[in-house]
RNA sequence: GGGCCAUUAGCUCAGUUGGCAGAGCAGGUGACUUUUAAUCACUUGGUCGGGGGUUCGAGUCCCUCAUGGCCCA
């Protein structure tokens, strides 16, 4: 993609020339700022009566009103906006026919001079100097608003999907919103870095280049270090190796990080996404469940001021204690089916078939149940719910329920429809996880797309003694999307994935 | 993977039965020394997503490819 400057650029390209011609370095080095937007703003409105407040603000053109001897203009920072005022007997004819004839919407600009009110109320800037700080040659894109009855209203707008999310720069240059959509997520990080870390956690690092992958049912990216001559894969999760770090002695440990799963993109996946895992020795999943419930609630509470939450057009109240129903008990209300009369694939796969469900052919037990509460009970779990006791055969790492062969201590955590999170009771029997690592195998080897390779050094870990555990994993993600009211992941992440376009 | 929809100026969008490609904003020129969607006058700007076909004639109909959106798997 080689760049021909359009008709819009080729001006603004000549008014770079003539801007250097006229002795000014388009692209300076150094800059002055004594007072953000905000700040400058704050100051006079603090200042008393009569009291002269000098301040030079920087930022971004975003709007001009040339009204020819005299010139309006707004200039966005970091903080937000402020208006400047040029009067051509104030700042000398050739500053003032520079600013009006050589500036464009987009550039950056350094401004110096008094504060004081407009005829219409608004604290401005009554520009004595000004300088260029950087030429914008391409222009953005025109966002107009105008503020009615407090409702904003757009008279122009960037709003094409596709573009936004491939020039996000853009995007978050002229929609404000967007901007406040990501400082939202790193909100929600933070608070839940604090959480974890007034509870006892350790934040740690473990590999995202693994030899072998696991943790999760999902194909792996792979990749190849040259020197060693050496398949690796992408982390789909870190779980084996957070566990490993309890039987090295950590009591509680979490991970903020990528995961890469090399499956379908939709709404609520990207190839890459953002993972937290913790593991806490000593406890069991009701405990992980109360933790979850309280973190969720203070993270909300954090962020958003409120534990009760507006999700497209749902009101959610985050706050403890949520609903728990057992997966079979979930199943038997949504799907109107008791799956335990259905002892195997065979009898279970022609019962859903019959309710309109998916039933794929060589789906296991476990497999079909799981397809239930997808097609039947996750979307109609809108306030957050913890279903519980899943099937063993698809929770290879949970210990099982003692007298019951068939489940095992798991649970997940539904809000607004959507599977946010997923948490066991961990096995930390070493033997007991190599069957069941051979288990999977074994129901996999027809499918070998979701095959995950037996860790024997995460055996080897889990024989030295691993304590009882409580794990738990949560799309971060999807967080994001709940407390931004944001319908698809692509709304939450800054620069999702896209299909090459050819040019 | 399948179905439906979309792709027209820098941005947001119209475009009739197949008959001269349009508007608003942005841009340019001019007027205006307290405007804020500034206003007023004049004005530039198009590979109608790419390729192929039907037709005297295609933005419009057909095929195909690309990208995106929604729904389904």
């Amino acid at each position: 993609m080689t760049w021909e400057p359009s008709s819009l650029e080729e001006q603004r390209l000549d008014k770079l020339a003539r801007l250097q011609e006229a002795g000014i370095n388009p692209y300076p080095l150094r800059v002055e700022r004594t007072h953000t937007s905000a700040q400058a703003i704050a100051a006079f409105e603090a200042a008393a009566e009569g009291e002269t407040i000098l301040a030079t603000v920087t930022g971004r053109l975003v709007s001009m009103r040339d009204m020819g001897k005299t010139v309006f203009a707004h200039v966005e920072d970091g903080d937000g906006r402020i208006q400047l005022f040029l009067r051509r007997n104030e700042i000398g004819e050739e500053p003032h026919r520079i600013f009006r004839k050589l500036l464009d919407l987009g550039d950056f600009v350094q401004a110096s001079g008094i504060l004081f009110r407009t005829r219409t109320g608004e604290v401005s800037l009554r520009v004595s100097e000004w300088a260029l700080l950087s030429k914008a040659i391409s222009p953005l894109p025109v966002v107009k608003e105008r503020e009615v009855d407090g409702e904003k209203v757009r008279y122009s707008a960037f709003s094409d999907v596709e573009e936004r999310y491939r020039q996000r720069y853009a995007d978050l240059a002229v929609n404000p919103d967007v901007r406040a959509v990501f400082r939202t997520r790193t909100k929600l990080v933070s608070a839940l870095r604090r959480f974890f870390d007034e509870h006892d956690f350790l934040e740690v690092e473990t590999p995202v280049l693994q030899p072998l992958y696991g943790g999760a049912a999902a194909r792996p990216f792979t990749t190849h270090h040259n020197q060693l001559k050496q398949d690796l894969y992408l982390r789909i999760s870190f779980e084996l190796y957070l566990k490993r770090l309890l039987v090295g002695g950590f009591e509680r440990v979490y991970e903020i990080g990528r995961d890469f799963r090399n499956e379908g993109v939709s709404y609520k996946h990207n190839p890459e996404f953002t993972q937290l895992e913790f593991y806490a020795a000593y406890w069991d999943y009701d405990d992980v469940a109360e933790f979850t419930e309280q973190m969720v609630a203070y993270a909300a509470q954090n962020v958003l001021g409120t534990a009760v939450i507006n999700y497209q057009g749902h009101e959610i109240n985050l706050s403890p204690p949520w609903q728990r129903m057992t997966l079979r008990d979930s199943i038997k209300k949504f799907a109107e089916i008791d799956y335990m009369d259905y002892p195997n694939a065979e009898s279970l796969s022609v019962a859903v078939r019959k309710i309109g469900g998916n039933a794929p052919e060589g789906a296991s037990w476990g497999q079909l149940i799981d397809g239930l509460l997808g097609d039947f009970v996750e979307p109609k779990l809108i306030q957050p719910t913890f279903i519980t006791q899943y099937p063993r055969d698809i929770s290879p790492l949970a210990k099982g329920i003692p007298g019951d062969p068939l489940h095992v201590e798991r649970f997940e955590y539904f809000i607004a429809g959507l599977e946010m999170g997923n948490a066991f009771t961990e096995l930390n029997d070493p033997i007991d996880q190599r069957r069941r690592f051979e288990a999977l195998q074994e129901m996999y080897s027809k499918n070998d797309d979701e095959l995950n390779p037996i860790d024997e050094d995460y055996l080897r870990a889990m024989r030295y003694g691993m304590p009882p555990n409580g794990g738990f994993g949560t799309g971060v993600d999807r967080l994001v999307m709940l407390f931004t009211n944001k319908t698809t992941i692509r709304e939450v992440l800054l620069f999702p994935h896209l299909r090459e376009k050819e040019e």
